[in-house]
DNA sequence: GGGGCCGACGAAAGCGGTTTCATACCACAC
DNA sequence: GTGTGGTATGAAACCGCTTTCGTCGGCCCC
């Protein structure tokens, strides 16, 4: 007996909406009184279950097209608890690393229908506040991809009761599916090529903060010791320095490297970020590059082949999208192999060479 | 007649929110008992809504923090149609300017509680895609951030009617707020760059394919003919070829372009890739940078400092912040400043040189 | 002192799906 | 013919939140 509760169905000259009669998108229902069934069998027919005699899901599918009906992506996962869509938790989008690994996974998300959300968790703060909130998260995405984050076990606790399905890369749990590669061999192979050169002084530039949640970095600082330990040389803590994983850090590093007495004579840097900046330093120092120091990185960054920079090829796009097929197939209830490690390879190029001789 | 919903209503002295055995996540009728008013009252006391007296909103904040409750996202946009999240629409990740642009974007968004959807529009098969999907996108963000991506009338109509509030960084629309740098003039004053060093054969390196869909490499093009005409010069044909944005794009297309007779002395790379890309190449005929060809990019990449690359720089990171502050405000109702132009300047670097005058 | 108004609040109707449960129908065996 | 089981379908109860609308005091002002 009331005027109908539809505010706006009695206002078709409303100017705001451009040009465009702004047809609200299809509903269910629409659909549903369009193929003359209830909304119960268009929810059936449409996503493929069983019970639903083929003709109706002809139908219903023929409708669903006509008045171009795309379910409620909100709704949906209300009712059903599925979101359709995955969260990637990336400490820092700005290192080329992280942005591959991104990239990939994007890219194999996208193809299987998972939208990407996209998490920073740089520093300690920002970390704390992603943490607290995987009560969120579980509502927002149906799993969680964690590139180089470390979590203590009452986190992993806690994100598993909160229903998310976990898969790390870069990082390694016990119990967790994980996309690495083998950090501390990768960077042992790298040293011990520095070894065979006739280096013996070679420096690490790594990490800043032991304390940071990370653990590759101390996995490739265990390698640089596991080489040098085998060529029987004691790592000085004077020649470990932390870059900070960026350009300007590995600089800042191999300056100090340089003040040393005596100075290393190789380096090798966590990444090729870092041991770009190393080689620019050791230039402007007016000493050369491999002549005087010999530099290798880790990841061959796109512009290491440019800098013929010495590396350890790790491979990321396809880390990410790995990583992301394995995230699906555990959210569709696969189990999954837990742990794959991936293949390194190092790439000797032009900033590594033989100890100088003629000097010392 | 079941035991009631409030599993913790009658312990006030809890000290430990957290760690405790997570029954499923609080709801907002689990608030509104425990704080003894009605749902409607928490939803409004909760999102500082007017018209809740200050002790009631007290009391519904202490409950809500106790129970660490967390609003439904899913549930508030169905409720609300507001999803507090945004999309981003990138071409490449894997590039570094888009990177960048991202991750200024990202943080500015989290700081103000939003959160990051990531789609690709790379091909045109994708891209077409994507603009085919304005609809769920419309359901699924409040907004979205259009980077480099160039739309016709049509589709913006399209998006316009999805409900979408849109801002677009690198191109610009004529009624849409955007972030952009003026290409032309920032070519121009490159390639004046290297015509005040006496070049007159200046080579372009850029965009594979006129037909793409952007317009940002144009405009670079216009401001290299600009200058060439200003100094007298006809732009050749043979001096132009595509690099496609990449690193060994570049590369190839500088090997091309020393194969031309005679090879320019010059060469404008429309981004740092490209033009570390054609460093290499230089070095690998045998030739010298600047000496033989000088080297503009464009950008200002991390590693352009680290290659001494003379280029444009250009405000990345704060351009993705600054989109998203535009964004942000659009979905809020303000109206903002359509068009955002940022600065850009010319860092001269080693890469540039004057014209060797003792050969030709 | 009474009418009007305003501020605080609750009841309930959605939002657009999913899912349970009941129903109708049909075929087949007894 | 009645019972039995299985299948196709619809009605309605959610999912968790927002928002309209209405109620109820209390305060102001004439």
């Amino acid at each position: 007996m009331e005027d109908a509760p539809t505010p706006s169905a009695h206002m078709p000259a409303q100017p705001p909406p451009i040009g465009v009669v702004s047809a609200r998108p299809a509903t269910i229902a629409d659909v549903a009184i369009g193929a003359g069934v209830s909304m119960a069998t268009v929810s059936r027919a449409l996503r493929g279950l069983p019970n639903v005699a083929p003709i109706t899901r002809a139908k219903v599918q023929l409708e669903a097209e006509r008045l171009s009906y795309r379910p409620d992506p909100h709704a949906s996962r209300l009712a059903a608890g599925r979101t359709h869509s995955v969260g990637m938790a990336v400490p820092e989008l700005g290192r080329w690393y992280f942005s591959q690994v991104v990239a990939g996974a994007r890219d194999t998300l996208y193809s299987h229908g998972y939208d990407l959300l996209l998490f920073g968790v740089g520093n300690g703060e920002e970390r704390r506040r992603f943490v607290r909130q995987w009560g969120v998260l579980g509502k927002r995405v149906d799993g969680l991809l964690l590139v180089d984050l470390r979590l203590d076990t009452d986190e992993l606790v806690d994100v598993h009761s909160a229903g998310l399905h976990l898969v790390s890369v870069g990082d390694s749990y016990d119990n967790l599916p994980s996309v690495t590669v083998d950090n501390r061999r990768a960077a042992a192979i790298a040293v011990r090529h520095l070894v065979s050169l006739g280096h013996r002084l070679i420096a690490l530039i790594g990490e800043d903060d032991h304390q940071r949640h990370f653990s590759v970095p101390q996995f490739r600082r265990c390698g640089w010791i596991d080489a040098l330990a085998e060529a029987g040389i004691a790592p000085h803590p004077e020649l470990e320095v932390p870059g900070n994983f960026t350009v300007a850090g590995g600089y800042c590093a191999m300056t100090q490297l340089l003040a040393c007495t005596p100075p290393p004579t190789a380096v090798f840097a966590m990444s090729d970020e870092m041991a770009m900046g190393a080689i620019k330093a050791v230039r402007d120092h007016g000493l050369d590059v491999p002549g005087d120091v010999s530099v290798v990185g880790f990841d061959d960054h796109d512009l290491a082949h440019i800098m013929d920079l010495t590396t350890v090829r790790q491979p990321v796009i396809d880390s990410g999208a790995r990583a992301a097929t394995l995230l699906i197939e555990a959210i569709g209830g696969h189990p999954g192999a837990p742990h794959d490690i991936r293949p390194t390879e190092l790439i000797v190029r032009a900033s590594t060479g033989p100890r100088r001789t003629d000097t010392e």
